[in-house]
DNA sequence: GTCTATAAATCGATAGAC
DNA sequence: GTCTATCGATTTATAGAC
């Protein structure tokens, strides 16, 4: 009944922030730090360990933000592909011709579809989805989102631009989709690899 | 000097074999059981010790024969990229049609180049390159072979049958290499995906 | 909710006997 | 060259204090 308690029914602590806003914030940050280290590292090179102290907490804070170290790797996968997927809607969205299109959806290739780290992290992740069906179902529903929603973009630019194409929408979005893992993929080996074929096939296929 | 001696001078042992064939023979059936062990449970979650007890040997017996775990998995990847390579060229060596040929390697994809076990192996395992410069340059090295060895099936097939790409040997293989690491990707988490839609990609880059 | 301390298990790698 | 025994280093996950 004094002042702790007063802050507590306010709900605010003395930095002005609610209890659910702190922890949020820890989450957050938590998940910052994570999507970091996965990236650099891989994901069975990072350690619930190390990711707490870099982000200024310690292991008990992971825990207490996440079922473990599978539930935060998908945390910051969710955060990445709705990265992705609004940055790929916006740069098909604006005016222009298609060939600016291409351009633009080349240059987001560069640091997004065919991103090394990311699609090593992916794939990397992929390979715990086999003892884990968590990992399994998370990953399998993410993917299939993804695909969906290239193959939508695809018949909202297409039927605009009164193009027709080879495979359906479907088909081509998958299509997309390997390229883009598979090109990442030897890219994070052979840094050397030139991502301009991709944008030269996805031509093609259209 | 007495009968081991003479079976010593000989090289021969009981059953018939050399030391030399006999460790070959070890090495083999060390190689068979890991490539079982890590194309069904992955690279992190296969263990030496199971690997060498599942083929009837102990855990040192795979230190005589390599430098350690990582070495093994190379030596598994050598003997199934060689298969691989092989069971490609045939495909479009022989005679018939292009459409024929493509038929074969539309056939060939579904348990080679989109196999989803492989393909998952070969990624989870580019992820420890990223702390291994053996495995770095190792896997580099093999990938750009493969990568060669396409665009020179390539070449041949499109030159024998007079087509003209729209992009170069090089590229196209690149991009099939990328479509088929992807899509195989893809499968691993996703046993529904259709395999046909990468023939039908193939057939639109060429 | 966060921290400290610890449990519990795994696994790669090595040393020495045979 | 292979086996047995063990080291050593990690790391996930949990229990209890605050």
């Amino acid at each position: 009944m004094c002042g702790i308690a007063r802050r507590e029914e306010n709900e605010m602590t003395l930095d002005g922030l609610s209890r659910a806003e702190r922890q949020a914030q820890t989450r957050e940050r938590l998940i910052d730090v994570a999507r970091q280290q996965f990236l650099k590292h891989g994901y069975a090179a990072t350690s619930l360990d190390k990711v707490a102290i870099e982000a200024g907490f310690s292991k008990g804070a992971v825990y207490s933000n996440f079922a473990g170290k599978e539930e935060l790797c998908m945390a910051v996968l969710d955060e990445i592909h709705a990265e992705q997927t609004e940055a790929v809607v916006d740069a098909f969205s604006g005016p222009g011709s298609l060939e600016d299109k291409f351009k633009a959806f080349s240059t987001w290739a560069q640091t997004g579809l065919g991103n090394p780290r990311w699609t090593a992290l992916e794939v990397e992740f992929a390979a715990v989805a086999r003892h884990s069906p968590y990992v399994a179902n998370a990953l399998t529903e993410r993917h299939r989102a993804i695909a969906s929603a290239i193959a939508d973009l695809i018949r909202t630019v297409t039927e605009r631009e009164g193009v027709t194409l080879k495979q359906g929408p479907e088909d081509t979005a998958v299509v997309l989709l390997s390229m883009g893992i598979g090109l990442g993929a030897l890219r994070s080996l052979d840094s050397q690899l030139d991502v301009t074929v991709f944008a030269d096939a996805m031509r093609a296929l259209l």
